[in-house]
RNA sequence: GGAGGAAUAGCGAAGUGGUCAAACGCGGCAGACUGUAAAUCUGUUCCUUAGGGUUCCAUAGUUCAAAUCUAUGUUCCUCCA
């Protein structure tokens, strides 16, 4: 089935959107945070509880499939959803994360990118039709397109070539893609720089993607840039069509960039974070392992809904994760998706109201405490 | 009763004359994490007023210098009776 987005809302004041996605029969609101299931997982959680907590699309990756179990496994599973057994929505990871988070500088080629195999060392070469032949196999609702993922600060120079590859790369790999029921987004790319941002976008653009996304942020840049980098991309973007701002998840950060245009956010953050013993709270992220909760015999977040937060303390969660126990890291990743769940429901609200600024501030409040 | 062996920081364990406040691991205390090579990684962990001070079972020695050599004692382990 199709995914299909609809464009409800745009905040006057801010860059702010309210949409729907229809999928399946099912609606789901934007703004909208992704959990990442890298491995056709979401680390530690069943589909039942990131039903639960309302999660609606989830993400899986093409480089980590393609190694194992391969996306053939996959493809006579019946496809990504059948094999993971999640019917909502599932967008794929191209791999052009990997071409940042794996490849070396010199592994880049116009034709395509060097990976060593960290599972058994092969050499490897992932090409841009190379990885929507394996989302097709793999089934995903929204593919996305292959780009270099530029590392930051990167000059000028090597953004100006990396923009013209990684356009050229998604026009490789809509030209193998099959008339089907799956999306394909194209990336903007262009680093920090305003010129290469609106080029990279005005060209992605022209080549009708069913969505956009804003790539090359959260690769260790400053919040001010990051901002930057969002608005230089968004505003280029035609207004009906998706806008996936790639591995943004700081809740700051996904408050701040509904307000320069964006949808859709995935990050691993709160999966990660929960599995390393932080869970987000109204007044900032706290570390579980700090001593000082030992016997803390309150839940995570006094204002929260979770599972974890009805009926776990911070003492016994503490004591699961200082034990390694996989329950500690479950409850966690529970908490803090759900977390950023109600932080969108918060959002959107406002956007709705009119208020994002106002919220935005208050925000800052609460959770920094200044 | 006899014969061997061992005692090192919170724990385990290296070190067997100077480069030793003492490797390493665990535990403890913190920190990082952004389209996941991450249930991972980093720092720190005798005391300190930051100048130093006090350590390697105890005591007495040898030596310019001892965790390291000698003597005695204490405790523990193994084997034999």
């Amino acid at each position: 089935m199709k995914l299909k987005f609809e464009l409800k809302y745009t905040d006057k004041l801010t860059a702010s959107r309210l949409g729907t996605i229809t999928y399946n029969g099912k609606t789901y609101e934007t703004p909208m945070f992704m959990p990442v299931g890298t491995n056709a997982t979401v680390k530690t959680l069943s589909p039942e509880e990131l039903k639960e907590i309302g999660s609606g699309i989830i993400l899986a990756n093409t480089y980590h499939l393609w190694l194992r179990p391969g996306e053939d496994i996959v493809a006579h599973a019946g496809n990504l959803h059948k094999f993971m057994n999640y019917d909502g929505p599932i967008l794929t990871d191209s791999g052009g994360y990997q071409v940042f988070s794996l490849a070396k500088q010199k592994d880049i080629t116009e034709e395509g990118v060097k990976f060593k195999n960290h599972l058994n060392g092969d050499t490897l070469f992932l090409t841009p039709e190379k990885s929507i032949e394996i989302q097709q196999k793999l089934g995903s609702d929204i593919m996305m397109s292959f780009d270099e993922c530029v590392k930051w600060p990167s000059t000028y120079e090597y953004v100006e070539k990396s923009v013209e590859r990684t356009l050229n790369w998604a026009k490789r790999g809509k030209s193998v893609k099959k008339e089907n029921d799956q999306l394909l987004f194209g990336i903007v790319q262009g680093g920090e720089y305003e010129d290469l941002r609106k080029h990279s976008a005005e060209e992605i653009v022209k080549m009708d993607f069913d969505g956009y996304s804003v790539g090359g942020t959260s690769v260790g840049e400053d919040k001010p840039t990051m901002y930057k980098m969002v608005e230089y991309s968004t505003k280029y973007l035609p207004i009906d069509k998706l806008r996936y701002l790639m591995g943004v998840g700081d809740p700051i950060d996904l408050i701040e960039n509904v307000m320069r245009g964006i949808d859709i956010f995935d990050c691993v953050s709160p999966t990660r974070l929960a599995r390393h013993g932080h869970a987000y709270t109204k007044h900032g992220k706290i570390n579980i392992k700090n001593s000082k909760y030992k016997e803390d015999f309150t839940p995570l977040d006094e204002t929260c809904n979770c599972y974890a937060c009805k009926s776990y303390t911070k003492a016994y969660i503490r004591h699961l994760i200082t034990n390694d126990e996989t329950f500690g890291a479950r409850l966690l990743s529970i908490h803090n998706i759900n977390y950023l769940h109600r932080l969108m429901d918060e959002i959107r609200i406002h956007v709705k109201n009119g208020d994002m600024k106002e919220f935005r501030d208050q925000f800052i409040k609460d959770y920094y405490g200044k």
